[in-house]
DNA sequence: ATCGGGCCTGTAGTCGCTACAGCTTCAAGG
DNA sequence: CCTTGAAGCTGTAGCGACTACAGGCCCGAT
């Protein structure tokens, strides 16, 4: 086994590094495409070889995108460890917003829960044609104080 | 009394529908494309021509996106009023589980603004190259318990 | 030399809209 | 009656963050 190795440690195939990082092989292509991952190196035959660079790069993205960052975030997190000047402040910065939009939504949400909890207390589902849940859906009245919640986070893998 | 088809009163154009519900044009458009408003009339030159009848579904779907209810789910909704048999016990049902979906996703954003809260708490700021938020991140803990956030619900209109 | 699994590229689908481009129609003003 | 210009029409592409093919190529083991 010749091991070829990259900057640091032996090279991983595309499914090596998808088993290590628990990231899909389709998802991290599309990182690279999308430019979250640099493209790696490649063997004679056109496959891609990773070092351990690589996959600490991605479990990077992959731990941010379980906190919820767009990947949009992320990419800004990576070009300050990337830079060699990525202040502290930046990025407590970054964190700090994504909290703020989180706590949002939730506020959201509970609000949204609170309003489907009352309307469906209305309704003992017996069989009877006129449903208050329905009816309470045709009447036109605005969520109070609604912003809002937006798109959405990041699937857990399971 | 919801009385869903069957055009009464005068006709509204695309434009005067879209005022009175607070629904976007291109969206209604879209509704009608996917199945959720039924094909209206059309005047002599091709505009539609919506009733009171299409104005009252429309409400219907823009209030039950409000609250959080997917298209797929509005259109479920939308057949059992439809349909002259709809038993209120299948509205709970598809209620209930809407609102159990929203409380689990309430649960994982709560952990997830827990833990991002924790991890941005250990930084204090500085211009230090080490951040403890980088850190945080480029390790691989997994986060307890956490079960899909999953897509999201509609914008509150303004 | 062959087999079969992994890898490659490129494209299309998901959800719920939104935003064009490039037309036609309509109502009001002159 | 004719000219505007807003509002309507169809059809298509884009968003975010993947996922799922199809149709081929490579690679290591037998």
């Amino acid at each position: 086994m010749p091991a070829i190795t990259n900057s640091r440690g032996p090279a991983l195939t595309i499914g090596e590094l998808s088993k290590r990082t628990e990231v899909n092989v389709e998802t991290i292509r599309f990182y690279e495409r999308t430019g979250v991952l640099p493209k790696p190196p490649r063997s004679a035959g056109g496959h891609r070889l990773y070092g351990q660079d690589h996959a600490m790069r991605l479990n990077f993205v992959r731990r941010s995108r379980e906190l919820g960052f767009s990947l949009d975030a992320v990419r800004g997190l990576l070009q300050l460890v990337d830079g060699s000047s990525h202040t502290c402040a930046e990025v407590r910065a970054i964190t700090l917003d994504h909290l703020a939009d989180i706590r949002r939504k939730i506020a959201d949400l509970r609000r949204l829960a609170r309003t489907l909890a009352e309307v469906a207390g209305k309704c003992r589902g017996g069989k009877v044609p006129d449903c208050p849940i329905i009816e309470a859906l045709f009447t036109t009245r605005r969520i109070t104080g609604g912003r809002a919640p937006g798109p959405f986070p990041p699937s857990p893998r399971r």
